[in-house]
DNA sequence: ACTAGAATGTGTGCACCGCTCACATTAGAC
DNA sequence: GTCTAATGTGAGCGGTGCACACATTCTAGT
């Protein structure tokens, strides 16, 4: 670990992180940049890229970042969500961040991974991990239903919540406005989609109450 | 109107709409500069501020052009659905477009109108233009449903539907696939929120087969 | 038909940007 | 202690958004 002195910062990577994860809440992601990232940590224009070869590698680092974040985020709505309130808690802890955190929550889904640029192996895992996590969630409540089909209808409808309220869509007023909104748009798909499941499971000794 | 001379181009605005366009289409939304629009126009390089007075106004008014040319093709899916089959094939449309068209589809959600900007006039009339065309689809097809709710969650399947895909976190190998996986998620919501009212304006004779 | 003024296009220029390259400084392995 | 790799500096290139002064052309009022 190098050691902080006049001429090398000691952790200019974290350094430049925070400094980007800054300018984005501040002023938007067009205020994202290297040079403004370096003036920021306090270091030439060039020496970011000593970490980060190119912009998009550190967009793509502060959008891993976000990631984790945002599973951590839903883990603390509800660590092993069983019952459809209980995810339906999750949903909205999902579009609670994406308002909370505009900027960051459209960097994490502005670009797709592009196959050309290396550098999105950390946040290609931090997407697999969340997903992975979501999708855990919805084969523990649901065990009897296909979990492809109904893992991917409850996240499109939540990414898509998300992004309604974010674009001003929707009424964005009072928190609880959004959460029962979010609610309430759940639990209508996870009656549809995973009723009968979900009734297996009960009738078998289930967890859902 | 303005004539073509040498010196005057005769239609700029509709010229750099269409090279917008096509810088979009061919190398994606970091492609799309004053600069390069001017060139592709075949004029001097600030000439375009004399349409748009800025940048966000280009993109704004490409935007605009998108959402025109979406309810136009969710038009063309179905001009006026009534039963869930119907509503599920223009949700169909909507991704496709999303697919056909992914540069242009990320432009028109990348930024919500900003409030200091001028120019999202003729855009936010697009938005608002296509909004209460679903809206009234959703509403003549359950009149019974709460409106608001149904469109709302309806809009935002379908919408998390189309980034998921774009994203690359769907399988879109095949657009069959990709249609089938969009039809079940759409009549899953619809049987759920909307399944009585559907009913009952079977009952009534109404227009569902 | 003439002419004033509005519209529209040109050219210059500034500050900023991403990124490359040669070079300076330091840390850590041997 | 020395050697090397890691890390930071500085100059510089081409591109960008945008402001400004200027040129050209269209159009309306007479």
């Amino acid at each position: 670990m190098p050691r902080t002195t006049a001429y090398h910062h000691g952790d200019l990577r974290a350094a430049c992180l925070r400094a980007a994860r800054e300018l984005l809440e501040e002023d938007g992601s067009a205020a994202l940049s290297m040079r403004a990232v370096a003036r920021r940590a306090g270091v030439s224009p060039t020496a970011p890229y000593r970490h980060f070869p190119e912009r998009e590698a550190l967009v793509s680092a502060v959008a891993a970042e976000g990631y984790r974040e945002l599973a951590e985020h839903l883990g603390a709505a509800h660590p092993a969500p069983g019952t459809p309130d209980e995810l339906a808690a999750v949903a909205v802890a999902y579009v609670r961040f994406a308002l909370d955190h505009p900027a960051l929550f459209r960097a994490m889904f502005a670009e797709p991974c592009v196959p050309g640029t290396p550098d999105n192996s950390e946040r290609a895992a931090a997407i697999a991990a969340i997903t992975e996590y979501v999708r855990g969630i919805v084969r523990r409540a649901f065990p009897a239903a296909d979990p492809d089909a109904l893992w991917t209808a409850v996240w499109a409808l939540v990414h898509g919540l998300a992004f309604l309220h974010l674009d001003g869509k929707l009424d964005t007023s009072t928190p609880d406005a959004v959460a029962e909104q979010v609610r309430t748009a759940v639990l209508a798909l996870l009656t549809a989609t995973g009723g009968v499941s979900l009734a297996n499971v009960t009738r078998e000794g289930g967890f859902a109450r």
